[in-house]
DNA sequence: CAACCTATTGTTAGGCC
DNA sequence: GGGCCTAACAATAGGTT
């Protein structure tokens, strides 16, 4: 039936043009979606007919306008002139700002992602060494933040008992005993975490077991934090 | 050689999913050039790696940024086009789109400033328990990479001094040793770090003493882009 | 256009290097 | 990752309905 190897240019009979594009323009959506799916991967499909019609594919758990986002952001860093060109565009304020709105987030992304141990490899030994003595030096505050907690509730605890002839000088070595405690934890070693879901990123990241939308002490100090939602998507 | 017909579901042996990942994406690529080439039509296709590069065709005589721009328009025609604004229509969107990112942007900050000790206070005494063990576990991977460094160093170091009888065994005794005496360091307690400035958040920012945008190491690793076009020409 | 048909060409999984 | 190989699948030109 079919004469010899398809050449690839561009067919001329307009009616037979207009079928192969709908036959394979089918066929490319649905090797997208397979490529997609079978390698998890993120990617996007625009197709724009001749009579001006749009199809369009987008893998799942992602969106177009996060991979626009994402493409653009990857070109940016490499082709600074691409953007003068399209400067005309209407919108192209908001775009902008879009733009390097979406750079701050993707860079405090990935700050936060170091946290998680994602991302290490792409320090350098310097950076790495700068890191470990900032995280050092956050979990000092941590800590005395904790130590303070343990005073305060220590201290309430004395003011009720008051009466009852319970020493301060006991509850204070009950809770330096509590402190030297957790710091001799510190060095020991701890199992690896399973790394941070990136499907959604709460106010806070750290995997607590009590998980709850409204922590009790928090709920009356912190403003409103919601949770961000589809932050890696 | 292939045992039935290929299933659509995501690979799960990652090296496999990384084989047909390569193979299948350079066909769809192939394809799209096709598609667009016989039946002269504009099309883009973007695809992210799981590793993040970012791999791209577009139809010539068009370009990305035009087909997105088109994309664009048509989205957000579809989804408003019953009112009847339509010079607002596009900059609401993107201030609807502003404000969310502005509030991912503040939770972002609030969560990295909570490694610089301010916020502390707004934790509840369980949500500081679960952030020490959170950072101690930063500080696990971290130290984890610190040790893979220092030995892809001695190995490379090893290496080079393979002819004159250098052994591996005092390579690792004093990596160790190296390695022992950074853990130690970890209990003694360091100085305040002065707080990231709110203003503009750089890549790093625990203040390393060579600052720059991009990480040497990153620069090897992170994608280059090579152009797509005339790639099947 | 879309569905179906079929001979033919194209793609690709699983090897191997 | 990239090439190359091959048998087994998949896509598709051209036709018809």
């Amino acid at each position: 039936m079919r004469k010899g190897k398809t050449v690839i240019k561009r067919i001329e009979e307009k009616i037979k043009r207009q079928v192969t594009f709908a036959k394979r323009k089918k066929s490319l959506l649905k090797k997208a979606h397979e490529l997609s799916v079978l390698c998890d991967v993120h990617l996007g499909l625009i197709i724009f007919s001749h009579s001006n019609r749009l199809y369009d594919f987008c893998s799942i758990s992602t969106s177009m306008e996060n991979l626009i986002m994402r493409y653009q952001k990857e070109k940016e860093g490499h082709n600074t002139a691409e953007h003068s060109f399209h400067a005309d565009q209407y919108c192209s304020n908001c775009v902008k700002t879009k733009e390097s709105m979406t750079r701050e987030i993707e860079n405090l992304k990935m700050n936060l992602q170091l946290y998680d141990g994602h991302g290490l490899n792409l320090l350098t030994y310097d950076e790495l060494l700068c890191f470990e003595l900032h995280l050092e030096s956050s979990l000092q505050h941590v800590r005395a933040r904790k130590f303070e907690f343990m005073h305060q509730q220590q201290q309430q605890t004395d003011h009720k008992l008051k009466g009852k002839e319970k020493g301060q000088g006991s509850s204070w070595e009950q809770l330096m005993w509590q402190a030297e405690r957790q710091m001799m934890m510190t060095c020991q070693s701890q199992e690896d975490p399973t790394p941070a879901s990136e499907e959604e990123v709460p106010f806070l990241r750290w995997g607590s077991t009590h998980r709850r939308s409204a922590p009790p002490l928090a709920a009356t100090t912190r403003p409103n934090y919601r949770p961000i939602t589809s932050l890696y998507l």
